[in-house]
DNA sequence: ATAGGGTTAG
């Protein structure tokens, strides 16, 4: 019975049947507690996990490999990889299944450096067990996850030469993980090389196309898939209508919208109602985006007036900011980032006596702007970099570097845009705060560690600022080179002094 | 008979 409900789509009646087992008495054995915790992990009911792990205790049966991977499977779909970690250390005997779901659990778990961790220590020397698909799997994830495209590469490599290429979920994780550092050549290649697709394979490129800015290309592919019958998911129209906003096709989006509706019978969750407001806001209907979030069927979330709030910054929209603001305020109160996207709001409409009260409003309440980090992958590192850090063992190097890089830019004639800084200093200190923003210092160090014609590839944690992005833009032409930047939001190609964005991100 | 994998708006 227990087993029936934790294999099925709503496994909420296996817990129930495990009380009723315990009301009568009836002893568990191995094979319990794996069914159990599965239904747990499906349900991310935690509280209940708990509870079946203190039985396993209880009942002696948490010595049992099965109890114990299905422990560790479960707290990391819980998001809690310590715990997982914990009784991962705590195992005497461990198998593929075991590593396969402490590497995954962090992996899933925004840890891609843990996870490429236990994955060298998986060695066959050390652990009897050699990797397979699932393991490929989670290790091409926790690539995609930092941009760490040369190990990607190199995990592409291994697994043609252990025969895992063909295995249809290994593909896709590959679509998808160069499509994540920006290599969509790479990603189509896997792509039509692949003898059977899955409507993921075609998602994953869909949407990796979307946010690398060839919105375009990222429909058409929708027509193929649609030509050949394929049909698809409501995560396939995410990245459409994904497609159609950042392309600035309003009537496309909507038609599509609709078809998704009528045609597919998918009813559209408030990603999609996102995206449709991400739709009109940035194409400066901002007046519609509103009537849109004020009439929607489900209740807006914060990522929805933040997408307002967002447009609103875009097109100079002070009214509408605020009403999203006081709606912000009170459903993610203490977002740094909203503060950020009003205080560059005022900043476009000239209003300096509010973005000094507002950050004085965040020094109060103690909200933190999130520290800027991007990484940038070299040889066979990926190195970190957060704003204004001097930390790093080539710091004097990379700080040379951006001075030359800001001569070479004055005489390109550009001028620092301070008006996004965040904080009450003066414009000369405004200027250095900008020329010390983490993607900066590891486009410096990329310059000065690869060879020209290499495209340099970052990851940023946040949006790039306007100033960063000119300043990208610039260094693009005036370097000779290709510099793929992959933000908070979407990627933008810089070539030869333009980006694929077209200034609309 | 018992355990593990891919794509999701800003």
């Amino acid at each position: 019975m227990i087993r029936g409900y934790a294999e099925s789509d709503s496994p909420g009646p296996a817990l129930l049947v495990h009380r009723q087992m315990l009301a009568a008495a009836v002893p568990p054995d191995t094979h319990t507690y794996p069914f159990l915790l599965k239904a747990c992990a499906k349900l991310m009911a935690l509280r209940e996990g708990e509870k079946v792990h203190s039985l396993s205790v209880k009942n002696g049966l948490e010595t049992c490999v099965f109890v114990q991977n299905t422990l560790v499977h479960f707290y990391a779909s819980c998001g809690l990889f310590e715990c997982a970690y914990k009784v991962f250390e705590g195992m005497d005997e461990r198998n593929l299944v075991t590593w396969n779901s402490i590497i995954n659990g962090f992996a899933i778990n925004g840890r891609p450096n843990e996870a490429l961790t236990l994955f060298r220590e998986m060695s066959p020397e050390d652990s009897g067990v050699k990797p397979d698909g699932f393991t490929i799997v989670s290790l091409l994830c926790a690539c995609a996850e930092i941009g760490a495209l040369a190990l990607g590469r190199r995990a592409h490599l291994y697994l043609v030469k252990v025969g895992l290429y063909g295995n249809v979920h290994v593909e896709n994780a590959l679509i998808d993980l160069y499509a994540k550092c920006g290599s969509i050549k790479e990603a189509y290649r896997v792509f039509n090389e692949m003898a059977s697709k899955t409507v993921v394979s075609w998602t994953s490129l869909i949407v990796g196309l979307a946010v690398n800015g060839f919105g375009k290309e990222a429909l058409e592919l929708f027509s193929a898939m649609e030509r050949e019958r394929l049909v698809p998911t409501e995560i396939t129209l995410v990245g459409v209508l994904y497609a159609c906003s950042h392309c600035g096709l309003v009537d496309e989006g909507f038609k599509y919208f609709n078809r998704m509706k009528n045609e597919y019978n998918i009813v559209p969750k408030i990603e999609h109602y996102g995206c449709m407001v991400d739709l009109l806001g940035r194409a400066g209907l901002v007046e519609q985006a509103h009537d849109y979030v004020m009439n929607m069927p489900l209740e807006p979330n914060a990522v929805v007036w933040r997408t307002l709030l967002g447009a609103c910054a875009m097109h100079k929209r002070l009214d509408l900011g605020n009403v999203a603001w006081a709606r912000l305020v009170v459903l993610d109160p203490g977002h740094s980032g909203d503060y950020v996207l009003l205080s560059n709001l005022y900043a476009a409409v000239g209003r300096w006596g509010e973005v000094h009260r507002l950050r004085r409003s965040m020094l109060k309440g103690g909200v933190r702007k999130m520290p800027g980090h991007s990484l940038v992958e070299l040889g066979n590192r990926v190195h970190e970099f957060v704003m204004g850090d001097r930390s790093h063992s080539w710091s004097d190097e990379i700080y040379k570097m951006l001075e030359e890089i800001a001569n070479k830019l004055r005489l390109e004639g550009y001028v620092p845009r301070t008006t996004n800084v965040l904080a009450d200093i003066e414009e000369e200190e405004k200027e250095t705060a900008l020329n010390y923003h983490s993607e900066r210092l590891a486009i410096a160090f990329a310059l000065l560690n690869s060879a020209p014609g290499v495209p340099i590839r970052i990851v940023k944690n946040l949006r790039v600022c306007a100033d960063c992005h000119l300043v990208t833009k610039l260094i693009s032409k005036v370097y000779d080179r290709e510099i793929v930047v992959r933000d908070r939001s979407r990627f933008h190609h810089f070539r030869d002094g333009s980006c694929s964005c077209k200034d609309y991100w």
